[in-house]
DNA sequence: TTGAAAGCGCTAACAT
DNA sequence: ATGTTAGCGCTTTCAA
């Protein structure tokens, strides 16, 4: 009748008994039911098209599981996929199940998603390249729930976060072709400016550019595009028709452009490595591509564990930086023999 | 201390006033609190680490958001992220929250998983590729839970299921290698049996399997492998090594293995598609690989709504059976001219 | 075998 | 400005 849900009395009502029968009939004890009543009941139940209240429930019932909030900014990109895969199990395995959200780099909607999520009673917040922390570290501070920052942050002062230092990745990746390559001849693939990316995770771009020039020096040729695929195809596409291969290396700021960058750059009948090395960030944990990607990695499980451990207050005293490893592959110019696997 | 967490009453007591007065300091509101009280709270808030009870404050708050369960394979396969991305903006617009859950084939941590999510008050249950239907449904089903699964389902009959039909699947995929390149000699590379796969999406495998021996015969090559990328890497370079490439077109039958597939020919010196055509399923949306592989995708975002109408019950009569398409790719002998993007 | 009623932790009338 | 108290929807004890 009424937009309003039935309740256990309501049902108690239509079945002519009383909510302590239905809780019964429900739950299957924990005393008995006579059938006849018991029939009633489930009739009452299917007509109502009665649905307990999990809240409510759980407000009696001793319970087992809580609730953290995840916010991540892609879900389709690997590297999100992994984050969000090892910390829900490491959520799980301290009796926390995971509410999950899309921000898709969007400010308001990482709000919304923190207001919807201390609506329903999380107990702590993980984001994961954050586009909106002052707002939402705000809202936390007012409800008292924990929030913990992964990846990137944009925007923040106090905050500390929990990821690696892209800085560094950017050097390591660089001191990588300038030792073992001997090549400093570098460009970087990457949206740098507000005015190239509405959303995106624009800083952690910005902080391995850093990182590059660090180490081939601050003048490097820079390819601008957006933060999507097709944007640095565009882009690496239209710098190679306008004459040669800008340098000798490309890194891309993203693992998404990637893979477009090496399409660009192998549509315009440029060779990798041979004609061009390209190296990049993210790459997924095995790698069968071809040819293979050298690429900077971050170990998701440990941030995972020490994002959680801290979150959920078992260990506030992890040190929130952690370092990115590099893989080599055969797109930098190494010759990698092992199989994969 | 007692294991308990404190709760409204314990801060108003260690305050020396009411809960009311608590809430006030909480909520901001709705009634005014003087600041020597207001301090006062705050400190046994901090002193006792107080953190509200979200099911209790959700009971008592007009609630806009109620919450479904997800539940998915392995969240770092990119058709898994696109699935669960897809899933959490429908249910986002229908004002449901999604609980995520990786249950990696696992029948029993699918099982625990409902059981959790249950335990909180879902209001629906979604399980991608299920590995433990009967149990889950039954579970369910006492519970008062709707469920709808997708993708595919093991050990169910009754089910109605909402995804592809992954029979015409291998159909689609054998037929452009028939009708197009005129090829008809074609091996398998997939997992079949239990044997060979404790976890894994055997039946999927199983069904494409069937679509693709239906169009070129009963008794075409298997190559057998679990369902692991590294397991197909040495599954196809082992043929290879026996003597040739026992076939002029090989059908992957998982995602994840497709790459390594291409690798293991790649490494043995074979050309794609020149000496071998590759062909396989679930490739990503946009491909930027080189050689862009040829797959039969699924129609993720009308699957997501699917069976989110279905869920919520907006929808009843959906037909759950969708039709896959085929994308044209390099690695099956077609050329293709227009980048990606 | 059934029903009445006491809470779970919180919010917000309704009283002071 | 503060305190008292009635519920939210449910489980379960206690009484019949």
């Amino acid at each position: 009748m009424s937009g309003k849900r039935p309740t256990l009395a309501d049902v108690a009502n239509r079945a002519g008994t009383s909510t302590a029968v239905v809780s019964y009939v429900l739950n299957n004890g924990p005393r008995p039911v006579s059938d006849l009543l018991r029939a009633k009941v489930m009739s009452a139940l299917d007509d109502l098209d009665y649905r307990p209240d999990g809240r409510a429930r759980a407000l009696r019932r001793p319970r087992r599981w809580r609730q953290i909030g995840l916010l991540v900014p892609d879900l389709t990109l690997p590297l999100f996929g992994e984050f969000v895969g090892r910390i829900e199990v490491e959520a799980r395995a301290r009796d926390h199940l995971t509410l999950i959200g899309n921000t898709g780099y969007d400010p308001e909607r990482e709000l919304e998603f923190a207001t919807a999520f201390a609506e329903v009673g999380v107990d702590g917040l993980l984001v994961v390249g954050a586009a909106n922390a002052p707002q939402t570290a705000n809202l936390c501070r007012r409800e008292r729930i924990p929030v913990v920052w992964m990846h990137n942050i944009r925007g923040a002062v106090e905050a500390d976060i929990i990821g690696v230092d892209h800085v560094s990745a950017g050097e390591l990746i660089a001191g990588h072709l300038r030792d073992v390559h001997n090549c400093r001849d570098v460009a970087f693939v990457g949206g740098v400016t507000a005015a190239d990316v509405r959303h995106g995770d624009r800083e952690t771009v910005q902080q391995r550019l850093e990182g590059v020039a660090s180490v081939v020096g601050q003048d490097l040729p820079i390819i601008r595009t957006d933060l999507t695929p097709s944007g640095a195809y565009g882009a690496v596409s239209a710098i190679l028709r306008e004459g040669g291969p800008p340098s000798r290396a490309l890194v891309v700021g993203t693992y998404g452009q990637t893979a477009a960058t090496i399409r660009a750059v192998a549509d315009a009948g440029l060779r990798i490595p041979d004609d061009v090395r390209i190296v990049g960030f993210d790459g997924a944990a095995t790698d069968y591509g071809r040819p293979r990607l050298t690429t900077v990695q971050q170990p998701v499980d440990v941030l995972a564990r020490a994002a959680l451990g801290r979150l959920l207050g078992e260990n506030p005293s992890t040190r929130g930086q952690f370092v990115p490893t590099l893989r080599v592959g055969e797109t930098c110019g190494c010759v990698v023999s092992t199989p994969p696997g």
